[in-house]
DNA sequence: TCAGCTTACAGTCGTGTTGACCAGAAGGCG
DNA sequence: CGCCTTCTGGTCAACACGACTGTAAGCTGA
């Protein structure tokens, strides 16, 4: 055991941040911020945010913070991943992360500060981060794509109003395949979760297409909603 | 803010643990234990199994040995629920519980040991519970019935060999309906993750059924696979 | 101005899945 | 030996979904 006996185990709190930013195939790439550590230990590494756990502050507000301190943004989503707490990911002492995951909005994102400490990268295409983080964002990787299938947290890329073609664009861009967009417009408003706004996105070289909105409160059964799982967070 | 300043968060590991039991209307029942507090606070209430998570053990070694303390048995399922990290859910200290669920077969169940101090109650009718412990259990029946939907779990409950009327009867039991059996044969036969074992279970006063054997090499794709779930845990 | 281009949007067709239902098989029991 | 039970295999219709076709409606450029 590496570890000091009397060392207490150490609590922290990290986020895995999601967005969504033009790609070269013409398809969006989804981009996810870093931190360069500033102390020992993996002092250089890039790691994911986070930080310890204050005594009187709640688990999902510490991920929001840390979130607000490396992007300068607030989540559109933000739910807890899993815990991490084997005894030798961290060679100093004792660590348990709790993780969460979040998504943020992309044309916030794109104005998101970067300094010299902050960094963001391609998340499907990671370099060697700090203790066990490849494998936490590979995880939160995995979650979002699954997720993303059964659920409708795709919205939260993207502003209050979207059209179908730009909705369309963030499942294409997490599930790393085409969609049919006929299809799509099918179950999407099959789903019962869209509203039109009434108005058209104008501009462009062809037909306008309607702009919709996200309806949270419509035909949505009782029982396949996630207990405490909060959708829009208090930053 | 109700704790002091200078005491650390504590970090502990509690488990879910269900079983089946047959109930009275011909439909078995989820049933989990419970342990009485020793010690302030709540002392007297019932709660969930745990305690606090030692250094050097990891968090699903420390479940399924507070597991095996209550009910001197090994799980046939384990897997992290989720973390409970509310600032007041208990009054003393700043208390951080990664709660993980558990399945253990029904049968050694039955011959689980229950002292005064440990009670197996249903699980869907709980009494009143110490800190937050109601609003876990009810998560975690949420997740186990979710879950059971759309992964073989279910076999969990039963021993290495059954028929498809007694997994049909832990389907029954989970998602408390009732289900059709030949339409419920065909299923589990296409999932492709059940063997025959050549022999019948005689002695029952109609057509002996064929004796299955859960086989979880058999054609499983890699993608629908979660990472880092073991099935199997070490106990 | 008008052909032509691009995307929006609507509909059809075939396939695979799933629930409801039916019928024969194969044991034990009176 | 009839009769009960459950086991087991099958059909049928409803539905979801992917592939595909066709029309609508804007803008652009000659």
């Amino acid at each position: 055991m590496p570890h000091q006996l009397d060392a207490p185990t150490r609590l922290a709190v990290s986020t895995v941040i999601f967005t969504l930013r033009p790609g070269a195939a013409g398809r969006a790439v989804l981009w996810t911020p870093l931190v360069r550590r500033t102390r020992e230990p993996q002092l250089g590494l890039w790691a994911l945010p986070g930080g310890w756990l204050p005594v009187n502050e709640e688990l999902e507000v510490a991920a929001a913070r840390t979130l607000r301190a490396t992007t300068g943004l607030a989540p559109k989503y933000l739910e807890q991943l899993y815990t991490f707490g084997e005894v030798n990911r961290s060679p100093d002492a004792r660590v348990v992360s709790v993780v969460y995951w979040a998504l943020v909005q992309s044309d916030e994102a794109a104005r998101a500060a970067a300094g010299p400490n902050v960094r963001w990268v391609p998340a499907d295409t990671l370099p060697g981060l700090a203790f066990d983080h490849n494998r936490i964002v590979e995880y939160a990787l995995w979650r979002l794509r699954t997720k993303v299938e059964y659920t409708e947290i795709a919205h939260a890329f993207l502003g209050g109003t979207f059209t179908l073609a730009e909705l369309r664009e963030v499942y294409e861009a997490v599930l790393q395949r085409s969609l049919d967009p006929a299809n799509f417009r099918r179950t999407m408003i099959a789903s019962g979760r869209l509203r039109e706004t009434g108005e058209f996105q104008a501009g462009a070289a062809h037909r306008p297409p309607k702009l919709y909105r996200y309806d949270p409160s419509a035909t949505r059964t009782a029982d396949d909603r996630e207990p405490f799982q909060s959708e829009r967070p208090a930053s």
